[in-house]
DNA sequence: CGAGGGTTTGAAGTGCATCAAATAGTGTGG
DNA sequence: CCACACTATTTGATGCACTTCAAACCCTCG
């Protein structure tokens, strides 16, 4: 399992701890690989383990008796989940799908809570952690209310972008299904399909399946960050956690 | 200053704590009465100070450049705000302004930041009021994304009651403006208006002026918790930080 | 009493959802 | 390598919820 300790270690969460700690933590945990649809767990349930994410992508969701749901994040490889729970009830508030076959490891939540008991640089690498999401969360809240739909997807794309200087064309790959980025930005895949032409003919970018091209991010930044409390190169809100 | 240590010792994120530390905390703290409008500051601004509310009401919100305001949370007496900046890069995240006349006491960053450095009970309660407050604001996205406007004024009406048992008639009112009542649930005062009538012809309550009375809560969970993930007594929903 | 803000009402517009159906794309077995 | 089955995506038509603009109303407070 050193694969898994090494993951961890490089972990904002992990940040400065010791590897000995770090291989207490991972002691019990588990690898497995997940086929796309798999539920690893339901809002609701009894909270054991929070998951690492070696590759593929997880929903998380939650979801109403008639079957409504709100997307609450997809995750890639490297983001832990779950390992809130440790505080409050010991539920998770939330579900979890595989939406990419996936290979995850699994941990007990019950010595990261030990750990984080008595390791002061623990508590606080969690603290970081948790006031970077907060702040994505008063985004997210944000954007839902003021963007539009064209709008929201340019930023989608602009935080895909490695921020990398503008080096002659620049290329966006969607990281999964159109019908997926749509309820993770909160609006139907119809909805997705015609504010993405919108996006084009404002914005001038160019769309072939799931790549998408433009000369330069200018464009899309000022068209879509009209929108927002925050300026263009938004960094906290690229993926962390 | 004795009242302001009283205060905070009463707060979950000092529970626990000795007196003579939460003493250190508040050395530098100031009392100050804030008529209605005043901005306590501005997003992007450097964070000094965090800050507890005595009486009155403060709204939190990001704001972009044309004006368009996006409410994070609208707080009463006895919150504390601006305290997260101690993380990330010392700005506050959003703008914070009196919405009702306040007192309020500012408390300097710099010490809650060497105490949470050297106490771990102090940083552990944090973590709690963060997952905390991680929750309402995976509820809130929630319900932006699901419920409509009446639901989500008949779940923000659930969520003022005291979860008291059912006595005759019940008796909420509105802590504040409907106007603003309207832009904390991401509304325009119109579309408000419009639904609280919605509201009424649904469930039966009664409307006068900021005074809402009804036989039951039952209705009203009925109507509002249908279009939720949580079943009705919420609790975890209830203000708290 | 009159001014001004909060609140309601009306009329019209916009954006997104929904339903339905066509089209493109992907993987399968033959 | 092709045809079929199935899913993802797009397109069209329509409806609803909320917004916007405008104006009336109400209520409080000087």
């Amino acid at each position: 399992m050193d694969k898994v300790i090494k993951k961890l270690s490089q972990h904002n969460i992990f940040n400065a701890c010791e590897e000995s700690m770090i291989g207490r933590l991972c002691a019990e945990g588990r690898e497995h690989t997940y086929p796309k649809g798999t539920i690893l767990f339901l809002s609701g349930d009894e909270a054991k383990n929070y998951f690492l994410i070696e590759s593929g992508w997880v929903k998380l969701y939650r979801e109403t008796l008639d079957g409504t749901q709100a997307v609450v994040d997809i995750l890639p490889a490297n983001h832990i989940f779950g390992e809130t729970s440790i505080f409050e009830d010991g539920n998770y508030p939330y579900s979890a799908e595989v939406v990419e076959t996936a290979i995850i490891h699994s941990l007990p939540l019950r010595k990261l809570k030990t750990e984080i008991e008595k390791n002061q640089t623990l508590a606080l690498n969690m603290l970081n952690a948790m006031a970077r999401y907060r702040r994505r969360q008063d985004q997210e809240i944000e954007h839902r209310a003021i963007q539009n739909a064209p709008q929201r997807i340019g930023c989608f794309l602009l935080r895909l972008t490695d921020q990398k200087p503008k080096e002659g064309k620049i290329t966006i790959h969607l990281p999964y299904d159109k019908t997926l980025v749509a309820s993770r930005l909160g609006m139907q895949p119809e909805t997705f399909s015609r504010a993405l032409s919108k996006l084009k003919s404002a914005t001038g970018i160019e769309v072939t399946g799931a790549t998408i091209t433009m000369d330069s991010l200018d464009q899309l930044a000022r068209f879509s960050c009209a929108a927002c409390s925050s300026e263009f190169p938004c960094t906290d809100l690229k993926c962390s956690t």
